[in-house]
DNA sequence: AAATTTTCTGTGCATTTCAACATCATGATG
DNA sequence: CATCATGATGTTGAAATGCACAGAAAATTT
Protein backbone atom coordinates (compact mmCIF):
# COMPACT_ATOMS: atom_id res chain seq x y z
CA UNK A 1 0.00 0.00 0.00
CA UNK A 2 2.87 2.18 -0.38
CA UNK A 3 2.42 5.25 -2.41
CA UNK A 4 4.86 4.06 -5.42
CA UNK A 5 6.57 7.07 -5.12
CA UNK A 6 10.68 7.38 -5.06
CA UNK A 7 11.31 10.19 -2.66
CA UNK A 8 15.39 9.71 -3.19
CA UNK A 9 16.83 11.15 -6.03
CA UNK A 10 20.03 11.55 -8.27
CA UNK A 11 22.84 9.66 -7.20
CA UNK A 12 20.98 7.65 -4.02
CA UNK A 13 18.41 6.56 -7.10
CA UNK A 14 21.44 5.19 -9.22
CA UNK A 15 23.11 3.46 -6.41
CA UNK A 16 20.02 1.89 -5.74
CA UNK A 17 20.19 1.13 -9.76
CA UNK A 18 23.58 -0.46 -9.11
CA UNK A 19 21.88 -2.61 -6.18
CA UNK A 20 18.84 -4.52 -7.67
CA UNK A 21 21.38 -6.03 -10.43
CA UNK A 22 24.41 -7.16 -7.91
CA UNK A 23 24.65 -8.75 -5.01
CA UNK A 24 26.53 -6.27 -3.44
CA UNK A 25 27.72 -3.17 -3.91
CA UNK A 26 31.24 -1.73 -2.20
CA UNK A 27 31.99 2.09 -1.36
CA UNK A 28 35.07 1.85 -3.13
CA UNK A 29 33.51 0.87 -6.42
CA UNK A 30 30.61 3.75 -6.85
CA UNK A 31 33.00 6.48 -5.42
CA UNK A 32 34.78 5.70 -8.41
CA UNK A 33 32.09 5.09 -10.77
CA UNK A 34 30.26 8.04 -10.06
CA UNK A 35 33.38 10.68 -9.42
CA UNK A 36 32.95 11.49 -6.29
CA UNK A 37 34.61 10.91 -2.51
CA UNK A 38 33.80 7.96 -0.73
CA UNK A 39 32.39 9.59 2.41
CA UNK A 40 29.58 10.85 0.24
CA UNK A 41 29.14 7.45 -1.07
CA UNK A 42 29.18 6.42 3.02
CA UNK A 43 26.55 9.08 3.44
CA UNK A 44 24.54 8.31 0.89
CA UNK A 45 24.05 4.75 1.61
CA UNK A 46 23.52 5.66 5.95
CA UNK A 47 20.30 7.38 4.24
CA UNK A 48 19.22 4.79 2.56
CA UNK A 49 19.50 2.39 5.42
CA UNK A 50 17.84 4.86 7.58
CA UNK A 51 14.87 4.73 4.35
CA UNK A 52 15.20 1.26 5.61
CA UNK A 53 15.75 0.27 1.66
CA UNK A 54 19.12 -1.12 1.88
CA UNK A 55 21.29 -2.48 4.44
CA UNK A 56 25.36 -2.02 5.47
CA UNK A 57 27.90 -4.73 4.95
CA UNK A 58 31.22 -3.74 5.80
CA UNK A 59 32.70 -2.44 2.68
CA UNK A 60 29.52 -2.23 1.12
CA UNK A 61 26.02 -2.37 1.16
CA UNK A 62 23.11 -4.82 -0.16
CA UNK A 63 19.56 -4.32 -0.75
CA UNK A 64 17.25 -5.20 1.80
CA UNK A 65 15.30 -8.63 0.97
CA UNK A 66 12.08 -8.15 0.08
CA UNK A 67 12.74 -4.95 -1.75
CA UNK A 68 13.63 -6.30 -5.06
CA UNK A 69 10.74 -6.50 -7.71
CA UNK A 70 8.83 -2.76 -6.18
CA UNK A 71 12.08 -1.22 -6.37
CA UNK A 72 12.96 -2.32 -9.60
CA UNK A 73 9.54 -0.91 -11.11
CA UNK A 74 10.04 2.57 -9.16
CA UNK A 75 13.26 3.02 -10.65
CA UNK A 76 12.90 2.36 -14.27
CA UNK A 77 9.87 4.71 -14.10
CA UNK A 78 12.06 6.75 -12.53
CA UNK A 79 14.90 6.63 -15.19
CA UNK A 80 14.83 9.17 -17.51
CA UNK A 81 12.52 11.09 -16.37
CA UNK A 82 13.49 14.53 -18.28
CA UNK A 83 13.20 13.63 -21.29
CA UNK A 84 9.89 11.50 -20.35
CA UNK A 85 8.33 15.11 -19.04
CA UNK A 86 9.80 16.68 -22.40
CA UNK A 87 8.02 14.56 -24.75
CA UNK A 88 5.01 14.52 -22.61
CA UNK A 89 5.35 18.34 -23.17
CA UNK A 90 5.58 18.32 -26.70
CA UNK A 91 3.23 15.12 -27.10
CA UNK A 92 0.55 17.71 -24.81
CA UNK A 93 0.29 20.50 -28.41
CA UNK A 94 -1.06 17.58 -29.94
CA UNK A 95 -4.57 17.28 -27.42
CA UNK A 96 -7.55 19.50 -28.37
CA UNK A 97 -10.61 20.54 -26.57
CA UNK A 98 -12.70 17.78 -25.88
CA UNK A 99 -10.88 14.90 -27.50
CA UNK A 100 -10.96 11.70 -25.97
CA UNK A 101 -7.84 10.36 -25.94
CA UNK A 102 -6.55 6.75 -24.74
CA UNK A 103 -2.86 6.27 -22.58
CA UNK A 104 -1.46 3.23 -22.51
CA UNK A 105 0.17 1.65 -19.07
CA UNK A 106 3.73 3.57 -20.32
CA UNK A 107 5.37 5.95 -17.65
CA UNK A 108 5.81 8.33 -20.49
CA UNK A 109 2.26 8.15 -21.22
CA UNK A 110 2.06 9.16 -17.01
CA UNK A 111 4.01 11.92 -17.59
CA UNK A 112 1.40 12.88 -20.32
CA UNK A 113 -1.53 12.26 -18.42
CA UNK A 114 -0.02 14.27 -15.21
CA UNK A 115 -0.47 17.08 -17.24
CA UNK A 116 -4.03 16.73 -18.40
CA UNK A 117 -5.61 18.38 -15.40
CA UNK A 118 -7.63 21.75 -16.36
CA UNK A 119 -7.82 20.10 -19.70
CA UNK A 120 -11.50 19.47 -21.56
CA UNK A 121 -10.82 16.15 -22.25
CA UNK A 122 -12.04 12.93 -21.34
CA UNK A 123 -9.74 9.99 -21.42
CA UNK A 124 -9.09 6.14 -21.49
CA UNK A 125 -6.51 4.57 -19.59
CA UNK A 126 -5.06 1.64 -19.02
CA UNK A 127 -2.34 1.62 -16.15
CA UNK A 128 -3.01 1.62 -12.47
CA UNK A 129 -1.04 4.95 -11.65
CA UNK A 130 -2.42 6.88 -14.47
CA UNK A 131 -5.93 5.95 -13.39
CA UNK A 132 -5.19 6.93 -9.77
CA UNK A 133 -3.32 10.49 -11.00
CA UNK A 134 -6.88 11.36 -13.31
CA UNK A 135 -8.79 10.57 -10.38
CA UNK A 136 -6.54 13.31 -8.30
CA UNK A 137 -6.86 15.67 -11.02
CA UNK A 138 -10.50 15.61 -11.74
CA UNK A 139 -10.44 14.78 -15.42
CA UNK A 140 -12.90 12.18 -16.34
CA UNK A 141 -12.18 9.22 -17.43
CA UNK A 142 -12.88 5.17 -18.20
CA UNK A 143 -10.70 2.62 -16.79
CA UNK A 144 -10.19 -0.51 -19.30
CA UNK A 145 -9.76 -3.24 -17.10
CA UNK A 146 -8.20 -6.78 -16.98
CA UNK A 147 -5.77 -8.77 -15.50
CA UNK A 148 -3.09 -7.21 -13.92
CA UNK A 149 0.10 -7.32 -14.92
CA UNK A 150 2.47 -6.49 -12.69
CA UNK A 151 5.49 -5.87 -14.34
CA UNK A 152 3.75 -2.51 -16.01
CA UNK A 153 1.03 -2.03 -13.26
CA UNK A 154 -1.29 -1.97 -16.09
CA UNK A 155 -4.31 -4.23 -16.95
CA UNK A 156 -4.14 -6.94 -20.14
CA UNK A 157 -6.04 -9.79 -21.09
CA UNK A 158 -9.22 -10.51 -23.11
CA UNK A 159 -11.20 -8.53 -20.53
CA UNK A 160 -8.79 -5.64 -21.77
CA UNK A 161 -8.80 -6.65 -25.35
CA UNK A 162 -12.68 -6.93 -25.66
CA UNK A 163 -13.53 -3.74 -23.62
CA UNK A 164 -11.01 -2.07 -25.42
CA UNK A 165 -12.93 -2.63 -28.95
CA UNK A 166 -15.76 -1.13 -27.68
CA UNK A 167 -14.06 2.66 -27.29
CA UNK A 168 -13.14 4.84 -29.83
CA UNK A 169 -10.68 7.47 -28.78
CA UNK A 170 -9.97 10.44 -31.43
CA UNK A 171 -6.38 9.75 -30.01
CA UNK A 172 -4.13 7.06 -28.72
CA UNK A 173 -0.74 7.99 -26.99
CA UNK A 174 1.63 5.04 -26.35
CA UNK A 175 5.69 3.75 -25.98
CA UNK A 176 7.12 0.97 -26.29
CA UNK A 177 10.44 -1.01 -25.30
CA UNK A 178 12.36 -0.51 -29.10
CA UNK A 179 12.03 1.01 -32.30
CA UNK A 180 13.36 -0.30 -35.16
CA UNK A 181 12.67 0.94 -38.76
CA UNK A 182 12.22 -2.46 -40.21
CA UNK A 183 11.12 -4.30 -37.14
CA UNK A 184 8.55 -1.74 -36.32
CA UNK A 185 7.61 -0.98 -32.44
CA UNK A 186 8.26 -3.76 -30.13
CA UNK A 187 7.84 -4.60 -26.46
CA UNK A 188 9.25 -7.13 -24.33
CA UNK A 189 6.12 -8.70 -22.28
CA UNK A 190 3.25 -10.48 -24.26
CA UNK A 191 0.05 -9.45 -22.44
CA UNK A 192 1.53 -5.77 -23.45
CA UNK A 193 1.90 -6.03 -26.84
CA UNK A 194 -1.97 -7.45 -26.95
CA UNK A 195 -3.20 -4.68 -25.13
CA UNK A 196 -1.25 -1.82 -26.96
CA UNK A 197 -2.24 -3.41 -30.22
CA UNK A 198 -5.86 -3.55 -29.46
CA UNK A 199 -5.53 0.38 -28.39
CA UNK A 200 -3.95 1.25 -32.02
CA UNK A 201 -6.54 -0.74 -33.31
CA UNK A 202 -9.29 1.19 -31.47
CA UNK A 203 -7.97 4.74 -32.15
CA UNK A 204 -8.51 7.16 -34.90
CA UNK A 205 -4.75 8.82 -34.40
CA UNK A 206 -1.69 7.37 -32.76
CA UNK A 207 0.67 8.78 -31.38
CA UNK A 208 4.20 6.86 -30.80
CA UNK A 209 6.18 8.89 -27.57
CA UNK A 210 9.28 7.09 -28.37
CA UNK A 211 12.81 9.08 -25.61
CA UNK A 212 15.85 8.53 -28.19
CA UNK A 213 16.79 5.75 -25.94
CA UNK A 214 14.62 3.46 -27.59
CA UNK A 215 15.86 3.79 -31.43
CA UNK A 216 17.29 0.74 -32.78
CA UNK A 217 16.42 -1.45 -29.98
CA UNK A 218 14.50 -4.41 -30.30
CA UNK A 219 11.92 -6.27 -27.82
CA UNK A 220 10.11 -9.53 -27.53
CA UNK A 221 7.39 -9.30 -29.91
CA UNK A 222 6.31 -6.89 -32.13
CA UNK A 223 3.29 -4.05 -31.13
CA UNK A 224 2.96 -2.55 -34.90
CA UNK A 225 4.90 -2.01 -38.06
CA UNK A 226 6.37 1.46 -38.14
CA UNK A 227 4.05 2.38 -40.36
CA UNK A 228 1.17 2.10 -38.74
CA UNK A 229 1.61 5.23 -36.33
CA UNK A 230 0.50 8.59 -37.22
CA UNK A 231 2.90 10.86 -35.58
CA UNK A 232 6.10 10.22 -33.23
CA UNK A 233 7.42 12.25 -31.04
CA UNK A 234 10.87 11.90 -29.46
CA UNK A 235 13.47 13.70 -27.60
CA UNK A 236 16.34 13.81 -29.77
CA UNK A 237 16.71 13.94 -33.47
CA UNK A 238 16.52 10.19 -35.20
CA UNK A 239 19.40 8.97 -37.25
CA UNK A 240 19.31 10.28 -41.17
CA UNK A 241 18.32 7.23 -41.69
CA UNK A 242 15.49 6.25 -39.54
CA UNK A 243 14.28 9.74 -40.31
CA UNK A 244 14.30 8.86 -43.99
CA UNK A 245 11.95 5.68 -43.46
CA UNK A 246 9.63 7.77 -41.47
CA UNK A 247 9.35 10.42 -43.97
CA UNK A 248 8.58 7.66 -46.24
CA UNK A 249 6.11 6.44 -44.29
CA UNK A 250 4.34 9.94 -43.94
CA UNK A 251 4.93 10.22 -40.44
CA UNK A 252 4.91 13.14 -38.66
CA UNK A 253 8.00 13.71 -36.44
CA UNK A 254 8.42 16.18 -33.37
CA UNK A 255 11.61 16.68 -31.40
CA UNK A 256 10.88 17.77 -27.80
CA UNK A 257 12.92 20.87 -27.18
CA UNK B 1 -18.57 20.09 -4.02
CA UNK B 2 -19.64 22.08 -1.31
CA UNK B 3 -15.93 23.30 -0.18
CA UNK B 4 -16.45 27.09 0.33
CA UNK B 5 -14.70 29.30 -2.56
CA UNK B 6 -10.95 28.71 -2.37
CA UNK B 7 -9.23 31.52 -3.25
CA UNK B 8 -7.16 28.73 -4.80
CA UNK B 9 -6.70 29.31 -9.02
CA UNK B 10 -5.15 28.52 -11.82
CA UNK B 11 -1.37 27.31 -11.47
CA UNK B 12 -1.88 27.13 -7.38
CA UNK B 13 -4.50 24.64 -8.00
CA UNK B 14 -2.36 22.51 -10.53
CA UNK B 15 -0.17 22.40 -8.60
CA UNK B 16 -2.28 20.93 -5.49
CA UNK B 17 -3.24 18.09 -8.00
CA UNK B 18 0.18 17.71 -9.24
CA UNK B 19 1.04 16.85 -5.60
CA UNK B 20 -1.68 14.49 -5.14
CA UNK B 21 -0.29 10.96 -5.52
CA UNK B 22 3.36 12.14 -5.40
CA UNK B 23 5.25 12.10 -2.85
CA UNK B 24 6.71 15.31 -3.46
CA UNK B 25 6.77 18.14 -6.02
CA UNK B 26 9.95 19.36 -6.91
CA UNK B 27 10.00 23.45 -7.74
CA UNK B 28 12.21 22.67 -10.52
CA UNK B 29 10.54 20.41 -11.75
CA UNK B 30 7.15 22.37 -12.02
CA UNK B 31 8.94 25.21 -13.18
CA UNK B 32 9.79 23.56 -16.05
CA UNK B 33 6.02 21.48 -16.68
CA UNK B 34 4.55 24.75 -16.55
CA UNK B 35 7.10 27.22 -18.19
CA UNK B 36 7.40 30.13 -15.45
CA UNK B 37 10.13 31.26 -13.75
CA UNK B 38 11.00 29.11 -10.73
CA UNK B 39 10.69 31.84 -8.28
CA UNK B 40 6.86 31.89 -9.50
CA UNK B 41 6.50 28.89 -8.31
CA UNK B 42 8.17 29.57 -5.11
CA UNK B 43 5.39 31.82 -4.31
CA UNK B 44 2.89 29.54 -5.41
CA UNK B 45 4.47 27.12 -2.97
CA UNK B 46 4.48 30.31 -0.02
CA UNK B 47 1.26 30.82 -0.87
CA UNK B 48 -0.09 27.16 -0.37
CA UNK B 49 2.38 27.17 2.99
CA UNK B 50 0.62 30.61 4.38
CA UNK B 51 -3.12 28.35 3.60
CA UNK B 52 -2.27 25.40 5.46
CA UNK B 53 -2.00 22.88 2.72
CA UNK B 54 1.25 22.14 1.78
CA UNK B 55 4.59 22.05 3.99
CA UNK B 56 7.92 23.08 1.77
CA UNK B 57 11.36 20.45 1.69
CA UNK B 58 14.42 22.02 0.51
CA UNK B 59 14.06 22.08 -3.43
CA UNK B 60 10.00 21.26 -3.11
CA UNK B 61 7.13 20.77 -0.97
CA UNK B 62 4.51 18.28 -0.24
CA UNK B 63 0.53 17.83 0.53
CA UNK B 64 0.08 18.30 4.51
CA UNK B 65 -3.00 16.60 4.42
CA UNK B 66 -5.17 14.93 1.56
CA UNK B 67 -7.82 17.10 0.61
CA UNK B 68 -10.83 17.66 -1.46
CA UNK B 69 -12.46 14.00 -2.59
CA UNK B 70 -9.65 12.32 -1.59
CA UNK B 71 -10.39 14.15 1.65
CA UNK B 72 -13.81 12.69 2.01
CA UNK B 73 -13.27 9.54 1.10
CA UNK B 74 -10.42 9.16 3.29
CA UNK B 75 -12.17 10.58 6.39
CA UNK B 76 -14.98 8.08 5.48
CA UNK B 77 -12.55 5.53 5.59
CA UNK B 78 -11.13 6.04 8.58
CA UNK B 79 -15.24 6.42 10.17
CA UNK B 80 -16.08 3.48 11.84
CA UNK B 81 -13.00 2.16 11.19
CA UNK B 82 -12.86 -0.32 13.81
CA UNK B 83 -16.34 -1.51 13.16
CA UNK B 84 -14.79 -1.92 9.56
CA UNK B 85 -11.85 -4.40 10.23
CA UNK B 86 -13.61 -5.76 12.86
CA UNK B 87 -16.15 -7.16 10.41
CA UNK B 88 -13.51 -7.44 7.44
CA UNK B 89 -11.69 -9.98 10.12
CA UNK B 90 -14.99 -12.26 10.46
CA UNK B 91 -15.29 -11.69 7.14
CA UNK B 92 -12.07 -13.70 6.21
CA UNK B 93 -13.04 -16.72 7.52
CA UNK B 94 -15.28 -17.23 4.73
CA UNK B 95 -12.78 -16.96 2.13
CA UNK B 96 -11.08 -20.84 1.35
CA UNK B 97 -8.63 -21.48 -0.60
CA UNK B 98 -8.28 -21.24 -4.25
CA UNK B 99 -11.38 -18.90 -4.11
CA UNK B 100 -11.97 -16.01 -6.88
CA UNK B 101 -13.17 -13.26 -4.81
CA UNK B 102 -15.07 -10.01 -5.98
CA UNK B 103 -15.17 -7.30 -3.74
CA UNK B 104 -17.13 -3.94 -4.28
CA UNK B 105 -15.59 -0.55 -3.82
CA UNK B 106 -16.43 0.02 -0.58
CA UNK B 107 -14.04 1.01 2.38
CA UNK B 108 -15.42 -2.30 4.44
CA UNK B 109 -14.84 -4.25 1.52
CA UNK B 110 -11.32 -2.38 1.09
CA UNK B 111 -10.43 -3.48 4.81
CA UNK B 112 -11.35 -7.45 3.90
CA UNK B 113 -9.40 -6.71 0.79
CA UNK B 114 -6.15 -5.20 2.83
CA UNK B 115 -5.91 -8.77 4.75
CA UNK B 116 -6.00 -10.32 1.84
CA UNK B 117 -1.66 -10.92 1.35
CA UNK B 118 -0.47 -14.50 1.17
CA UNK B 119 -3.82 -16.16 0.75
CA UNK B 120 -4.09 -18.34 -2.42
CA UNK B 121 -6.81 -16.87 -3.93
CA UNK B 122 -7.66 -14.57 -7.07
CA UNK B 123 -9.73 -11.58 -6.56
CA UNK B 124 -12.13 -9.45 -9.31
CA UNK B 125 -12.00 -5.53 -7.75
CA UNK B 126 -14.01 -2.20 -8.81
CA UNK B 127 -12.19 0.14 -6.74
CA UNK B 128 -9.39 2.03 -7.45
CA UNK B 129 -7.65 1.92 -3.99
CA UNK B 130 -8.44 -2.16 -3.75
CA UNK B 131 -6.48 -2.33 -6.93
CA UNK B 132 -3.53 -0.86 -5.51
CA UNK B 133 -3.78 -2.72 -2.52
CA UNK B 134 -3.75 -5.68 -4.14
CA UNK B 135 -1.29 -4.76 -6.62
CA UNK B 136 1.06 -3.94 -3.33
CA UNK B 137 0.59 -7.40 -2.05
CA UNK B 138 0.95 -9.44 -4.90
CA UNK B 139 -2.63 -11.53 -4.71
CA UNK B 140 -3.54 -11.79 -8.51
CA UNK B 141 -6.55 -9.98 -9.44
CA UNK B 142 -8.76 -8.79 -12.29
CA UNK B 143 -9.97 -4.96 -12.15
CA UNK B 144 -13.22 -4.49 -13.82
CA UNK B 145 -13.01 -1.56 -15.67
CA UNK B 146 -15.70 1.62 -16.56
CA UNK B 147 -16.43 5.17 -15.88
CA UNK B 148 -14.77 6.59 -13.17
CA UNK B 149 -16.93 7.30 -9.87
CA UNK B 150 -15.19 9.83 -8.12
CA UNK B 151 -17.30 9.55 -4.77
CA UNK B 152 -16.18 5.96 -4.14
CA UNK B 153 -13.36 5.89 -6.14
CA UNK B 154 -14.63 3.20 -8.45
CA UNK B 155 -15.63 1.79 -11.73
CA UNK B 156 -19.20 1.72 -13.23
CA UNK B 157 -21.42 1.52 -16.23
CA UNK B 158 -22.15 -0.14 -19.40
CA UNK B 159 -18.68 -1.43 -20.05
CA UNK B 160 -18.54 -2.43 -16.30
CA UNK B 161 -21.76 -4.03 -16.23
CA UNK B 162 -20.60 -6.04 -19.55
CA UNK B 163 -16.98 -6.63 -18.23
CA UNK B 164 -18.92 -8.07 -15.16
CA UNK B 165 -21.43 -10.04 -16.54
CA UNK B 166 -18.40 -12.30 -18.29
CA UNK B 167 -16.81 -12.77 -14.72
CA UNK B 168 -18.34 -15.72 -12.00
CA UNK B 169 -16.39 -15.35 -8.75
CA UNK B 170 -17.01 -17.76 -6.14
CA UNK B 171 -17.86 -15.47 -3.56
CA UNK B 172 -19.21 -11.44 -3.48
CA UNK B 173 -18.18 -9.25 -0.71
CA UNK B 174 -19.95 -5.58 -0.95
CA UNK B 175 -21.24 -3.21 1.13
CA UNK B 176 -24.32 -0.86 1.16
CA UNK B 177 -25.75 2.44 2.84
CA UNK B 178 -28.81 1.37 4.30
CA UNK B 179 -29.92 -2.15 5.51
CA UNK B 180 -34.13 -2.34 5.98
CA UNK B 181 -35.62 -5.80 6.42
CA UNK B 182 -38.03 -4.43 4.39
CA UNK B 183 -36.67 -2.09 1.58
CA UNK B 184 -33.66 -4.43 1.32
CA UNK B 185 -30.29 -3.07 0.56
CA UNK B 186 -30.08 0.19 -0.61
CA UNK B 187 -27.38 2.66 -2.02
CA UNK B 188 -27.32 6.56 -2.72
CA UNK B 189 -25.60 6.27 -5.70
CA UNK B 190 -27.42 5.57 -9.19
CA UNK B 191 -23.51 4.29 -11.12
CA UNK B 192 -23.14 2.39 -7.84
CA UNK B 193 -26.45 0.33 -7.39
CA UNK B 194 -25.98 -1.01 -11.39
CA UNK B 195 -22.32 -2.01 -10.65
CA UNK B 196 -23.34 -3.84 -7.14
CA UNK B 197 -26.15 -5.49 -8.83
CA UNK B 198 -23.99 -6.24 -11.79
CA UNK B 199 -21.29 -8.18 -9.39
CA UNK B 200 -24.27 -10.03 -7.52
CA UNK B 201 -25.98 -11.40 -10.84
CA UNK B 202 -22.10 -12.72 -11.32
CA UNK B 203 -21.71 -14.13 -7.95
CA UNK B 204 -22.32 -18.13 -6.71
CA UNK B 205 -22.32 -16.48 -3.14
CA UNK B 206 -23.38 -13.11 -1.78
CA UNK B 207 -21.99 -11.68 1.19
CA UNK B 208 -22.94 -8.46 2.38
CA UNK B 209 -20.41 -6.44 4.64
CA UNK B 210 -23.02 -3.94 6.82
CA UNK B 211 -21.47 -2.20 9.84
CA UNK B 212 -24.79 -1.69 12.60
CA UNK B 213 -24.69 2.09 11.44
CA UNK B 214 -26.61 1.31 8.61
CA UNK B 215 -29.83 -1.05 10.12
CA UNK B 216 -32.96 0.41 9.54
CA UNK B 217 -31.66 3.05 7.33
CA UNK B 218 -32.53 3.59 3.71
CA UNK B 219 -30.59 5.56 0.74
CA UNK B 220 -31.86 6.05 -3.13
CA UNK B 221 -31.95 3.34 -4.88
CA UNK B 222 -32.13 -0.54 -4.13
CA UNK B 223 -29.21 -2.79 -4.64
CA UNK B 224 -31.08 -6.14 -3.73
CA UNK B 225 -33.87 -7.68 -1.98
CA UNK B 226 -32.91 -8.55 1.97
CA UNK B 227 -33.25 -12.42 0.21
CA UNK B 228 -31.08 -12.35 -2.84
CA UNK B 229 -27.85 -12.67 -0.28
CA UNK B 230 -26.59 -15.60 1.33
CA UNK B 231 -24.41 -14.27 4.00
CA UNK B 232 -24.59 -10.91 6.53
CA UNK B 233 -21.96 -9.98 8.21
CA UNK B 234 -21.85 -7.20 11.39
CA UNK B 235 -20.60 -5.91 14.20
CA UNK B 236 -23.32 -5.83 16.62
CA UNK B 237 -26.72 -8.34 16.72
CA UNK B 238 -29.33 -6.79 14.87
CA UNK B 239 -32.84 -5.86 16.47
CA UNK B 240 -35.32 -8.90 16.86
CA UNK B 241 -37.55 -7.74 14.33
CA UNK B 242 -34.52 -8.08 11.49
CA UNK B 243 -33.26 -11.39 13.07
CA UNK B 244 -36.40 -12.48 12.92
CA UNK B 245 -37.13 -11.05 8.96
CA UNK B 246 -33.05 -12.85 8.52
CA UNK B 247 -33.86 -16.31 9.56
CA UNK B 248 -36.78 -16.35 7.68
CA UNK B 249 -34.96 -15.88 4.14
CA UNK B 250 -32.55 -18.25 5.23
CA UNK B 251 -29.71 -16.08 5.67
CA UNK B 252 -26.60 -16.59 7.73
CA UNK B 253 -26.01 -14.05 9.96
CA UNK B 254 -22.11 -13.51 11.36
CA UNK B 255 -21.70 -11.16 14.02
CA UNK B 256 -17.99 -10.17 14.51
CA UNK B 257 -16.92 -9.88 17.69
C1' DA C 1 47.03 -15.91 21.16
C1' DA C 2 49.31 -11.57 20.71
C1' DA C 3 51.03 -8.19 17.91
C1' DT C 4 51.05 -5.84 13.66
C1' DT C 5 49.26 -4.28 9.47
C1' DT C 6 45.54 -3.09 6.59
C1' DT C 7 41.05 -1.66 5.62
C1' DC C 8 37.02 0.52 6.75
C1' DT C 9 34.26 3.77 9.38
C1' DG C 10 32.67 7.97 11.43
C1' DT C 11 33.62 12.66 13.35
C1' DG C 12 34.87 17.39 12.96
C1' DC C 13 35.84 21.05 10.10
C1' DA C 14 36.75 23.64 5.57
C1' DT C 15 34.91 24.39 1.12
C1' DT C 16 31.67 24.34 -2.48
C1' DT C 17 27.13 24.29 -4.29
C1' DC C 18 22.64 25.67 -4.79
C1' DA C 19 17.98 26.67 -3.06
C1' DA C 20 15.75 30.50 -0.89
C1' DC C 21 14.98 35.13 -0.43
C1' DA C 22 15.08 40.25 -0.77
C1' DT C 23 14.91 43.47 -4.12
C1' DC C 24 14.11 45.82 -8.22
C1' DA C 25 12.55 45.85 -13.14
C1' DT C 26 9.12 44.76 -16.50
C1' DG C 27 4.75 44.28 -18.33
C1' DA C 28 0.00 43.30 -18.32
C1' DT C 29 -4.58 44.86 -16.69
C1' DG C 30 -8.17 47.69 -15.25
C1' DC D 1 -1.84 55.71 -12.85
C1' DA D 2 -2.10 51.94 -9.42
C1' DT D 3 -1.89 47.19 -8.81
C1' DC D 4 -0.64 42.71 -9.45
C1' DA D 5 1.90 38.83 -11.30
C1' DT D 6 6.07 37.56 -13.06
C1' DG D 7 10.99 37.71 -14.35
C1' DA D 8 15.77 38.93 -13.37
C1' DT D 9 19.73 39.62 -10.23
C1' DG D 10 22.66 39.52 -6.32
C1' DT D 11 23.09 38.03 -1.56
C1' DT D 12 22.55 34.83 2.17
C1' DG D 13 22.50 30.59 4.41
C1' DA D 14 21.84 25.84 4.69
C1' DA D 15 22.97 21.49 2.84
C1' DA D 16 26.17 18.62 0.32
C1' DT D 17 30.71 17.43 -0.44
C1' DG D 18 35.66 16.91 0.29
C1' DC D 19 39.37 16.17 3.43
C1' DA D 20 42.15 14.70 7.27
C1' DC D 21 42.47 12.01 11.15
C1' DA D 22 41.38 8.89 14.96
C1' DG D 23 39.25 4.85 16.42
C1' DA D 24 37.22 0.19 15.22
C1' DA D 25 37.13 -4.04 12.74
C1' DA D 26 39.06 -7.38 9.91
C1' DA D 27 43.20 -9.57 8.04
C1' DT D 28 47.84 -10.68 8.54
C1' DT D 29 51.92 -11.95 10.73
C1' DT D 30 54.57 -13.32 14.69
Amino acid sequence: MSDGALPIMGRQQDILRRAVGAVLVRVKDLAGEFGVHEMTIRRDLESLVDQGLMERVRGGARLRERMGEELSHQLRAARNIEAKTAIARAALALIEEGDTIAFDASTTALALVRLLQGRNVSAIVSGLDAAAALAASGVPFVMVGGSFHAPARSFTGVLFEEAMARLHPDKVFFSTKGFHAALGLTDSHLPEVGAKRAMLRSGAMTIALVDSSKFGRRALATIAATTEIDVLVTDAPPSDQDMAALEAADIRVIVAA
